[in-house]
DNA sequence: GTTATCCATCCGTTTTTCGGATATATAAAA
DNA sequence: TTTTATATATCCGAAAAACGGATGGATAAC
């Protein structure tokens, strides 16, 4: 492999452009120095390129095929040179986002559609998990960025930003003998059992209501098994509107709960890593998602 | 964009080896080399490959992406490398196979795996046509092998190689009148609708027996249209006893036919293109497929 | 026949590449 | 602590190449 991306570059341009010296115009060099550039990467390569028999040259067989693969070469790197002047920007060439499951992700969507537009050659990796996850993440830098419901003080590495509020809605199944008290106290409640959310790494679970309860570690299994009956629960109201659960959720009013029933969703990021353009803007981009909420 | 692609093979070789002079050494390279290359390389990227604070160079945030980046452009320089050699040493490096639609492509299967496995740099494209393509498409040079049935003489400038043979078998559908008569003659047959096989561009349409009949395109078509009573028909027998058809045909004997039932089936290629080693394997190896047929 | 292009080749200058030598820093071994 | 081995960066002279201009021969258009 003695071949440079030099003569390559000879090669493809005046194929595009017809002949050798309307390449080395386009490219701004001499014709001699295109000329010869082809004929070192045909005694490289070990056959013709083009068949010069004609006033113009024309690709052979074997040229079409390497015409192919040096395009293919070049355009790699161009992406290599793309991507070295976004770095030496200071523009963030890859980031890992971190989700809270809990977080409507459908809602997202658009923004992950802004994302590819605007930032076409950037890499970004999209994780799923508990609050938990979430935190550890961005705290071993597994994750640039985070989404997730804030329930507990985070480690003092982690800075966030609260971005909104929802509130948690009481809700059992259709069949559910709760049903006949739509306004149920808190010892009609503990008649019965309660799901729980419980972080996967068996963090403190949230305190439970009921003195009969199960811990699940997903909202989503929650309100699964609330749909079939197994007990009541306490779900942020997006899960709990869920098309999912249309028609199989009822959900009774809370005010007999004396428990805070808000919880806030907010941005995590490292203390000590500064905010490349990229996260600044997605920082603001999924503020403005959320402001409504 | 001023970076080599030697520069590129120091950078990634170094990562690889841990070290620039563990690099140099793998490339037989002086060190001084290895080290002006990577210098001279973050001097056009405009930023940092490596943190060398430590003893040992350790990759920047941005020289990891970076060397991303110069390894799939390297494994590209390889690629056409690679296909260079095949080229300069007389194999093909692409194919366009025919094959006629009336050719049971599930038999070719395995042959498609033994390609990709043998030659797995090969660009290989398969099309599908009537007989009348195939003969076409090898002629205009769109195709270089062609697999098809022997129906009429073909152009002088192709070469034909019977590689096996078919029979023809004489079926209707379940309900049709023609099943009280399992050994019908002449003049039955002409009693009913025959479906009759006609090349899609229109060429000599085949002898029909029938008075009465409907020219298709598609063998696959006419059982269809066999299967639903719409008439009777001549079609090769692996296509009668195709899985698709499975209990929805009858087939009766063509004793009292005169015509010859045999169809052949053959390889074609233009004369005056000489067999490349991967062709002329290809050729013996679809001669074997069919050697028992 | 004239003109305009095209490609290959030659040639002298300029630039770069290359390996060795050297200076310096760091970690492990003595 | 001193020694040893191994790093990287830089300098330098020789060798190699890249480079543009000039030239010649061939071809198509005018």
């Amino acid at each position: 492999m003695n071949w440079t991306l030099d003569q390559l570059e000879a090669f493809v341009t005046s194929v595009k452009q017809g002949s050798f010296s309307a390449g080395a115009r386009k490219l701004g060099k001499a014709q001699s120095r295109v000329s010869s550039a082809i004929a070192n990467l045909e005694a490289d390569l070990g056959f013709e390129l083009f068949d010069r028999s004609a006033r113009l040259p024309v690709l052979t067989v074997l040229g079409e095929e390497m015409l192919v693969e040096a395009q293919a070469v070049l355009s790699q790197c161009q992406r290599l040179q793309a991507r070295a002047i976004i770095g030496s920007n200071g523009e963030e060439l890859a980031l890992t986002l971190a989700v809270d499951e809990a977080v409507p992700i459908l809602s997202l969507e658009s923004f992950f559609c802004d994302v590819s537009l605007r930032f076409p050659l950037l890499k970004l990796t999209i994780i799923n998990g508990s609050q938990d996850d979430i935190a550890r993440w961005i705290e071993d830098k597994t994750a640039d960025l985070g989404v997730l419901f804030h329930l507990k003080p985070l480690s003092e590495h982690l800075e966030l930003a609260i971005i909104g509020q929802f509130n948690h809605a009481l809700v059992v199944s259709v069949n559910h003998p709760l049903t006949n008290t739509p306004i149920p106290t808190y010892a009609q409640l503990n008649q019965y059992r309660q799901l729980v959310i419980r972080n996967r790494l068996g963090g403190a679970p949230e305190k439970a209501i009921s003195v009969q309860h199960w811990y699940v570690d997903s909202y989503y299994h929650i309100t699964g098994l609330v749909s079939r009956g197994i007990g009541w629960a306490l779900v942020p109201e997006h899960i709990a509107n869920d098309q999912w659960n249309h028609g199989k959720l009822v959900e009774l009013s809370t005010e007999h709960i004396p428990d805070s029933l808000v919880v806030e969703m907010g941005i995590v990021k490292r203390l000590d890593q500064g905010k490349g353009p990229i996260m600044s803007w997605m920082y603001d981009a999924i503020k403005d998602i959320f402001k409504g909420s």
